[in-house]
DNA sequence: ACTAAATAGTGCGATATCGAACTATATTGG
DNA sequence: CCAATATAGTTCGATATCGCACTATTTAGT
């Protein structure tokens, strides 16, 4: 492949990183002292998908390994965001259910993020990062895929 | 501002994530055992922009806190795939050089994934990719004024 | 010139990430 | 039904990231 091409790609991932930095830098500092964006995002996922999934299914949900999910619940569960039932289906695994104080947390933690929302949303149309999100995610299946291969 | 207008900013994020993640996974395997992307992209960088820079230049350049760059650049060095020089236009300051070895670390990393990019290639067009960036660097640079403000 | 404020870089401590090896339970093949 | 294998989760160790506080030097204000 000519090095222009390879720029092309190498530009874009780059520009990926970058943004993602920044995003989650400004993130979190919106969010309460020692929390990060993966503590967030559990959460988020908890409520939007529903609880009682396994650590295993949430490392997958975010392509993390599970030990990083494993170090992410024991923080969440040690705030009292989360708690582990036994999974009825599987003596190996558990289930993570919310807390009230969780759902609390994520909602908070939405409500402090929204006027930074606001403010990106004043200088980038909605329009416009929508029309980047099919890309995207065809982006992203793709390379979900290529990980297995 | 509406529910669904949010969401269309958090899937953004949330799709950026996961292409960070899934990309810098798939690259680091790539790279010799031990050395992450954030080594390569120091070493692309003075090799593109030309070395010489500063450690804040640097910091600046990748946003990132100027002791993370410290440490990366430490580990450079410990490998000597970079040197340092005195700064002869300010006595707190030094230089960046890149060493033979650095020079041929980032052929070499650029060699390894190529196969990789080829493969991506096939699946999302060039023209794809590009019509992207106008877009994320227009987001990246909102976000890197945001962050001053 | 001199003091005060700003800036470049580092040391340290806390926490996150992640791979390898391990334990316990489930599943599969004969 | 049992042995072999696979899977869920954890523990441990190594390294990365990053905020805070510190030192050394430079720049600015008077």
């Amino acid at each position: 492949m000519p090095d222009r091409n390879l720029l092309t790609y190498f530009t874009f991932f780059n520009e990926v990183g970058i943004i993602e930095q920044l995003g989650r830098a400004a993130f979190e500092a919106r969010l309460p002292d020692g929390f990060l964006v993966s503590h967030f995002s559990v959460l988020n996922h908890l409520v939007r998908l529903g609880d009682g999934k396994t650590p295993l299914e949430l490392a997958s949900a975010f392509q993390v390994p599970k030990t990083t999910m494993t170090h992410t619940l024991a923080r969440l569960q040690s705030a009292d965001l989360v708690a582990f039932v036994p999974n009825p289906k599987d003596g190996r695994s558990k289930c993570v259910v919310l807390t009230d104080k969780g759902r609390n947390f994520r909602e908070d933690a939405i409500g402090a993020l929204a006027p930074e929302l606001q403010a990106m949303a004043d200088a980038i149309p909605k329009d416009r990062v929508e029309a980047l999100l099919p890309a995207l995610q065809e982006i992203r299946v793709y390379l979900d895929r290529a990980r297995d291969t």
